[in-house]
DNA sequence: ATACATTGTTAGATTTGTCTAACAATATTT
DNA sequence: AAATATTGTTAGACAAATCTAACAATGTAT
């Protein structure tokens, strides 16, 4: 078994790990909020479980198990995020810091009984696919609403970032899992979007707020 | 804030404190699974952080301040073992270990959450009272089954241990909450009860069983 | 009241996970 | 390519929580 701490490392680990797979400790340490020297020194211990791969001055790449071990901790995540909105009455913006917590019970049995109270769900409040119980998670072909073309209809489908500061944000701008874009325009000096949605006509969203919500074509 | 490993022992102190609320390192050890000079130096912690009252080689009370923290602990602790049975289908003999982990989360809302759908309730599933708020714990007047006489009818209560074990015995036996048994009759020699109850007639308990099953008579 | 058993404490080591300060390697500029 | 900036590592310290071995106090029995 791994220690909570691992757990902390191994899930910043698989949220970092982009298209390359690789992670620099810097960024891991700006992640975790630890200093450098303090992620070096766990690197080696994860590289001695065979957790990761690692060579000194080299970017960190989680290893199968390593992989499977990360999944299985963000299945217990998003599986206890949406168990907290959906049996317990909590809102998108409040469950990230009480899943935190409960990703790290140590009970099968548990996750299991959420699984099945939720009729074994493929993604959470947020729009993040589940992992299976086997560590594998489906990537969807989501993309950032930053990448899409002036005149486009989409409908907003996750977001890559939730925390609470981000979604009570977006709360106040009634834009929620579901509701369908109009992009009116898009300012080509710094990505501004002029947007259209629900009854809401022009509003502004900055290139960072785009960035992080994940959207799909209307056909 | 208390450490979780500070929280164990606090929790562990109410749980074993009787009527002089008195505890020896002995009693700290054996229960915890701790050797004897790591409680004697988690006592001089906790005496400095005055959540207890220690003095070298004399039994540890809890301060007023320990005993509300080790209460609120508790009250975690019954809370989520409600939850297991009432709301995600746990039986009573599989919620201990979950619970004792549950019970660590540092969020109000989330315990907040669970009362209010429990409807604000006073008893965890094996009986036990859950403290309220402000840590103050209603002390039920129900004796052991141990303690009455021949031919008395009770209803079974609570029970004093909730170890996976003692529970799993009872289902075999069909003996639950809220049942009525009839003592038979009690051998002298070693306190064995012969007891009728539900469509069991002369079942035997042994001491150690009826010393653990909490009762309150029928009027 | 002395002897023995039990209980409790001290001292010192170990592991985990963190830190700061100093140094080394890699990347980026000019 | 030399100078500078960034990133990464080593070394050594520290706190939390545990352990074992040795010793000290208290309690119980003859």
């Amino acid at each position: 078994m791994n220690s909570r701490t691992e757990e902390n490392y191994l899930k910043a680990l698989l949220n970092l790990s982009g298209a390359l797979g690789e992670v620099s400790v810097k960024d891991l340490s700006l992640h975790l909020g630890i200093k450098m020297p303090s992620v070096t020194s766990m690197m080696k211990r994860l590289a001695e479980k065979e957790l990761v791969i690692y060579e000194s001055y080299k970017p960190v790449r989680l290893s199968d198990k390593g992989h499977r071990d990360a999944a299985l901790i963000i299945r217990k995540h998003r599986l206890a995020e949406l168990f907290l909105v959906e049996k317990m009455g909590f809102r998108w913006d409040e469950v990230h810091d009480i899943a935190e917590q409960i990703e790290h019970i140590d009970a099968l049995e548990f996750f299991q009984k959420m699984d099945e109270l939720l009729d074994y769900p493929k993604f959470d409040p947020h729009g993040s696919p589940i992992p299976d119980k086997s560590g594998k998670m489906i990537w969807s072909s989501w993309s950032k609403l930053s990448a899409c073309k002036k005149g486009a209809c989409v409908r907003v489908t996750g977001v890559t970032n939730s925390s609470e500061d981000f979604l009570k944000f977006l709360n106040s701008r009634q834009i929620s899992l579901g509701i369908a874009i109009d992009i009116q325009d898009i300012e080509t000096f710094d990505g501004t979007m002029t947007v259209s949605y629900l009854d809401r006509f022009n509003e502004t969203l900055s290139r960072t707020v785009s960035e992080r919500i994940l959207v799909e074509s209307f056909e």
